[in-house]
DNA sequence: GCTTCCCGCCACACT
DNA sequence: AGTGTGGCGGGAAGC
């Protein structure tokens, strides 16, 4: 099927680029967020679109995590659109404020919801999807279904997002994401075999505006910023051209990806802001990989002592953020201990227990050290 | 040479 | 048993 693309006359040479997920999601958007679509077939998008069914699962089940689509049968998908996105993300936060941070209980609701469910209310559906889970948990297949489950890419979505959601984090290298996500201690093979589906999310989420790939200032790694939500829903509207500043291609007429490229290279957030106010965006998104100028501001001393801590991905770096305010400090800072107190991770393998727990200590200590100057207590795990 | 990620095999789930 | 779903990793494009 895909081989369609590739017979087109003007398609001279494979590219990657013309069939990239991100790409695909983009065409997928364009083609079904439109106010008349309720209902999505995956055979129907697999065909619309010229590729094979494989591929529309990866985008589906990305989409369906952070609220865009909703399962409603077999080879059935409701759509609920851009406006399903903010729910979806109250409840990631929402249910890692309440400790359900284990992938089981950050639940693939996909499995759950009855045939009927309107999938009007996401929130909803997901609360009741829990407990059902842990009632058929004693079966067999349960537990085999589970064992899947935690390594779905849906699962793999959301624990994901709730990396930024719940932590205020908006950068966030992939190394640091995936041992966070997956573990360090895994085979080398296994965590390239994840990595590649870190990827594959990035890929959708970035088609979605929720973030964007970019690299660290001081390493130049691979990694993630959060966009968020906010003002994404009518400029990630499939249909409506992305605005200059963006090296990615405007989509025209031609759903099928040929003879459209891909750019990664640079990703507008802020379609309509100048660069300038892209940098005071930085104080204004809830971020917390914290751009917070410690220098400049005078407002944190560094402890001559906090080289020596090995803070993980949530590292305080020592970039400041000139224009934060006192209550944007105050609120970061805030923040950081919130992380502390309320991001307990699930992890599957001791290592990893033993490395985020690692991260948090040197957090408290950091904080206790060098910026505690409230009484906010940071509760044990 | 390393990074990125498309592709499709095939195991598992569902009907 | 047939079909749907999606984890997984090989390997090639891209840089």
């Amino acid at each position: 099927m895909a081989n369609l693309l590739l017979s087109d006359s003007s398609l001279k040479a494979y590219s990657r680029k013309q069939k990239s997920l991100g790409l695909l999601c983009s065409n997928f958007l364009r083609l079904y967020d439109r106010g008349d679509v309720h209902s999505i077939s995956l055979d129907n998008a697999a065909s619309r679109l010229g590729v094979e069914r494989r591929r529309i699962y990866d985008i589906v089940n990305v989409l369906e995590s952070v609220g865009i689509l909703c399962r409603k049968a077999k080879n059935q998908y409701s759509w609920i659109g851009f406006s399903g996105i903010p729910k979806a993300l109250r409840h990631l936060k929402e249910e890692d404020m309440k400790g359900n941070n284990s992938p089981i209980a950050a639940y693939d609701h996909s499995r759950l919801i009855d045939e009927d469910e309107t999938c009007s209310d996401l929130t909803s559906v997901s609360h009741e999807s829990i407990p059902m889970m842990s009632k058929s948990s004693a079966s067999v297949r349960c537990v085999a279904s589970e064992n899947r489950r935690e390594k779905s890419l849906a699962l793999l979505t959301q624990n994901f997002v709730k990396l930024f959601v719940c932590s205020n984090a908006h950068l966030i290298s992939l190394d640091e994401a995936a041992k966070l996500l997956l573990g360090d201690t895994q085979s080398e093979s296994v965590m390239r075999s994840k990595i590649r589906r870190l990827y594959d999310i990035a890929n959708v989420l970035a088609a979605i505006h929720l973030i964007e790939k970019t690299h660290t200032v001081d390493t130049r790694k691979p990694a993630f910023r959060w966009l968020g939500f906010r003002g994404k829903v009518e400029n990630c509207r499939a249909g409506k051209p992305i605005p200059c500043g963006s090296n990615k291609r405007t989509f025209g007429t031609d759903i099928t990806n040929i003879n459209l490229k891909r750019n990664k290279v640079v990703n507008s957030f802020d379609l309509n802001k100048s660069p300038n106010s892209q940098k005071h965006k930085h104080v204004h998104l809830e971020g917390c990989r914290v751009e917070v100028d410690l220098n400049q501001s005078g407002k944190f001393e560094r402890h001559p002592n906090s080289k020596s801590f090995i803070f993980g991905p949530f590292s305080p770096i020592a970039r400041l953020e000139v224009r934060a305010s006192k209550n944007e400090v105050k609120r970061v800072r805030h923040n950081w201990v919130s992380l502390a107190s309320t991001y307990h991770p699930q992890y599957q393998n001791q290592a990893l227990r033993e490395l985020f727990s690692h991260y948090k200590d040197a957090w408290k200590l950091w904080y206790s050290e060098t910026v505690n100057r409230s009484s906010i207590q940071i509760p044990e795990a």
